[in-house]
DNA sequence: AAGGCGGGGTC
DNA sequence: GACCCAGCCTT
């Protein structure tokens, strides 16, 4: 078997089309790169559109404010990815504007690790640098029966190495694309129709019938339940109160109602009681409800979000309040901007 | 070496 | 519910 070739081969006949592959643009491959990050191709595609339609130089991302680049970039998730996007593309306009022309020194730019650079390289400088994400572990580790965890140092040094065997160094562009689409559409995580698959015959994981158990990854992450309060601040003249969240961990930078935590739910006295709920009420009149008496689940990939929404309806105007069209237009998390467009409909 | 960091599709 | 996605960064 001759696996380079028969995976381009495979590539020609099913290859979708995509627009970041009309390009050898490297600003525009390497947006693509940074949007598809743990993000699937279906989900990225929008932003992506988005994106280039704003910025389509790295010139103008570079010049836009952070705070217009995380709008854009809502929904999406990972939003660090946001930040050192534009944190690289003002790495790129420090040196002339000029994109950096090798692996080596993509390697460089915020948010570009070995994978994303040898994507780059490769589409847009046909360099020989093999990618090595999540189809290549999977397709790789089925094939040639490697059991090794994905997520181990061990596990990553042995992949790199095979996938480093079999690279078409001519055809680096053609055969890391075909590599990664045939992980995304045949060579799938769950029931892939290996009837159809041209390397039935030389697949280790068929042949031993491995398939639901390649490829190997160690443990899951523990996922931690919160109980967020949000305060709904109504004024006499209809402003609400936002808060921008700290510029580390989860949401960083991204606005939001101010919140209470709590172990669990809380009575309205215990609510009110709470310091940060003082710290943004004292000394105003307000009546107050609560929005859901169920709380509203909100599932990151370690944390689950219980969410109540109380309703403080205040006598007076409160310092920092915006209007209701101002709140939506910051940049906001997921459970933020629905609870907003169900709130405010639309 | 391990854990943090989103949201959505799929089974 | 669990898994996974064109991963990277920090500790």
């Amino acid at each position: 078997m001759n696996f380079s070739n028969t995976l381009i081969s495979w590539y020609h006949n099913h290859k979708r089309s995509l627009p970041w592959r009309e390009t050898t643009d490297p600003y525009l491959i390497w947006l693509s790169e940074i949007i598809l990050q743990q993000t699937r191709v279906n989900q990225g595609m929008p932003y992506y559109l988005k994106f280039v339609e704003r910025f389509p130089t790295v010139q103008e991302l570079a010049a836009a404010p952070q705070e217009e680049v995380l709008k854009l970039w809502q929904g999406l998730g990972y939003y660090s990815r946001a930040r050192n996007l534009q944190a690289a593309a003002r790495q790129v306009i420090d040196k002339a504007g000029i994109f950096p022309k090798s692996y080596k020194e993509l390697l460089e730019l915020k948010g570009v690790g070995e994978y994303t650079a040898a994507a780059i390289a490769s589409f847009a400088y046909k360099e020989p640098v093999v990618v090595v994400d999540g189809n290549v572990y999977r397709v790789l580790s089925r094939i040639y029966g490697f059991s090794l965890p994905i997520n181990s140092t061990e596990g990553v040094k042995e992949f790199k190495k095979l996938a480093n065997s079999l690279i078409d160094p001519k055809k680096p562009a053609q055969y890391n694309q075909a590599i990664m689409e045939f992980g995304a559409l045949q060579c799938v995580p769950k029931n892939p129709d290996c009837g159809v698959c041209p390397f039935q015959n030389d697949c280790a994981a068929f042949k031993e019938d491995r398939i639901t158990e390649l490829p190997v990854k160690l443990k899951k992450t523990k996922v931690l339940s919160l109980h967020h309060h949000y305060m709904v601040t109504i004024t006499p003249s209809g402003k609400t109160l936002l808060q921008e969240r700290p510029q580390t961990g989860i949401w960083a930078g991204l606005y939001e109602f101010p919140f209470v935590e709590s172990n669990g739910a809380l009575l309205s006295h215990e609510f009110t009681a709470a310091d940060s709920f003082q710290e943004v009420y004292g000394g105003v009149r307000f009546r107050e409800s609560v929005y859901n008496q169920e709380p509203i689940i909100h599932k990151l990939s370690h944390r689950k979000i219980h969410a109540y929404f109380w309703i403080i309806e205040t006598e007076t105007e409160v310092e920092g309040a915006m209007s209701i069209a101002e709140a939506k237009a910051k940049p906001l998390h997921v459970l933020m901007e629905r609870f907003m467009n169900e709130f405010w409909h639309k």
